[in-house]
RNA sequence: GGCGGCGUACCCAAGCGGCAAGGGGGAGGUCUGCAAAACCUUUAUGCGCCGGUUCAAAUCCGGCCGCCGCCUCCA
């Protein structure tokens, strides 16, 4: 079976086929660079990060486009607030939002166009569309008009004319419809502004988008993304201005991901009830958040607390054990004897590891369903391994199992440190009050006295390091240590 | 008001007509000098409520209750 995807246009879930061949088109719409991204942003950078890697995993050949959008009236507004000129406030979270997506593991799409790259493409389009007769001129700029786009609401599934005009924004009277949006918007004095046979001004939101896409992808390709609240009316109004420009269908699968909410609210800038990444990094490892954003299907909402990433922290944790366990077994294996039932039964279910994960994939990128086949597995392996198996057949199929999670993994990119370093990444980011060094001595005065059977001393030594969190665990190569989780 | 979505155990969560995944937590056990980790057993005859369709419903249909989103900028 093959990839279905939840397609918002047709609402249902379809088989994904690419337009060409094996080839995937994928354009995102990315964040407006005017301040530090919040949770909300990681959420839409990590699930289209995924859906990336999976496309590639499974051998498509993947062009990702995603924008910045470096020029707004969030932008110039912070600006005027701070200063600075747009183009430094755009230029200072740009960077910003990098440091973030690194952390998060989010890797840079194939090309990350800008907005003010593509003032020339904008200003081509919107002479076509005045061209054809869907946009008109006021005194303001141009506005795309509607009511001309036999389609529109498609996306949105909205009909204009029984929409209540004027619900909760103020009606333009220079505008022929209220839904008529800003092509491009007449620059005032002291604004940033570029030339165009309409004057001076600037670029309206949506048409970056258009422009964008149809640069870097043509006018017809495969996915097009991003958060829902995009859906009506950025998405709307680009699907309205790329089909009228070229005449051809625009996106062919849309993928839209669900909100974070605090107490049930989306968290948002205007609201307030937002967590920077910057201050959630602070207190987890990356890896736990992005864990905890996949563990949740990316349709659906997702409550943020601080309790849900302390869930999540035991459960990447014990991956990270497991994986130690694997690295020390094969560290120190012996063969001794020969290929038994233990090693048939743990052959057939290791051996359906990776089909199973591809399922929960293949089903509209279901990554909650595909984290749970990594648990499933690592218990599997556990369980082996407390047999203490030791036949030709075992070296192999651990280094097989253990080789299968870490492709797996590296789809979802999670578990993609060793677990030294994950310990050492815990150790900061619980703020122990104690050193890797300190540790290490502890460890090794415990030691001198476990061999002197002194075992008061030696668990008074354990029980000082608990208190600061620091876990031991005796096993036959030595005592190694681990953060409480 | 229009449109869309959600409600599964103590918590998170998958599930899309055929015995209710997975994780966290709790309880008991195996192992261990004692622990820890790991493993085993256990924790929803039940999926907001009420009806209906079906041999079969958490899944489909209708009604009700509760919550949320979009209709302004928003990931």
């Amino acid at each position: 079976m093959g990839l279905k995807i939840y397609n918002t246009m047709s609402g249902k879930k379809e088989a994904f086929v690419p337009i060409e061949d094996n080839r995937v088109g994928m354009y995102v719409c990315g964040v407006t660079v005017y301040d530090l991204c919040h949770v909300g942003h990681a959420r839409s950078a990590v699930v289209f990060d995924t859906i990336s890697r999976y496309l590639r995993f499974r051998n498509y050949d993947v062009k990702f486009v995603k924008n910045f959008t470096d020029i707004d009236d969030k932008i110039i507004n912070r600006a005027n607030e701070e200063g600075k000129t747009w183009d430094e406030i755009a230029e200072t979270y740009t960077k910003e939002y990098y440091e973030d997506m690194t952390k998060l593991g989010v890797a840079a799409p194939d090309v990350e166009p800008k907005a003010t790259g593509h003032i020339a493409g904008m200003i081509d389009m919107i002479g076509k569309l005045i061209d054809k007769g869907y946009a008109y001129q006021t005194d303001d700029g141009i506005y795309y008009e509607v009511g001309k786009f036999v389609g529109y609401g498609m996306l949105s599934k909205r009909d204009i004319s029984s929409m209540e005009a004027g619900a909760r924004v103020e009606i333009d009277p220079k505008k022929r419809n209220h839904f008529d949006f800003a092509l491009w918007k007449s620059s005032k004095e002291g604004e940033p502004a570029w030339e165009s046979p309409w004057g001076r001004g600037r670029p309206g939101w949506h048409i970056e988008c258009s422009v964008m896409s149809l640069a870097h992808l043509g006018e017809t390709f495969d996915i097009h993304g991003g958060g829902a609240d995009l859906i009506f009316p950025h998405h709307e109004n680009e699907i309205a201005q790329s089909c009228a420009a070229t005449g051809k269908p625009f996106a062919k699968y849309w993928i839209h991901n669900g909100f974070i909410t605090i107490d049930k609210e989306k968290m948002s800038k205007s609201l307030g009830n937002f967590f920077t990444i910057r201050d959630i990094l602070k207190e987890f490892d990356p890896e736990v958040l992005r864990v905890f954003l996949l563990s949740t299907h990316y349709g659906s909402p997702i409550e943020f607390s601080r309790e849900s990433l302390r869930q999540t922290e035991p459960s990447l944790d014990r991956v990270y054990s497991t994986v130690l366990r694997v690295d020390d077994f094969l560290r120190l294996f012996k063969e001794k004897t020969q290929p038994s039932k233990d090693d048939a039964d743990f052959g057939i279910i290791a051996g359906s590891f990776k089909d199973k994960f591809v399922e929960a994939m293949n089903d509209d990128f279901n990554t909650a369903a595909a984290v749970a086949t990594i648990f499933d597995i690592v218990r599997e392996i556990n369980r082996y391994l407390d047999k203490k198996p030791s036949s030709p057949e075992t070296k192999r199929l651990i280094e097989k199992a253990a080789a299968d999670i870490k492709e797996c993994a590296a789809v979802l990119n999670i578990i993609t440190k060793t677990p030294q370093e994950w310990y050492q990444a815990l150790l900061l980011s619980h703020k122990a009050d104690i050193t890797e060094s300190e540790i290490e001595k502890l460890i090794i005065k415990r030691r001198q006295a476990r061999e002197n059977k002194e075992w008061k001393l030696a668990d008074e030594i354990r029980g000082t390091l608990d208190s600061k969190g620091i876990i031991l665990e005796d096993k036959e190569g030595g005592t190694i240590w681990k953060v409480r989780v």
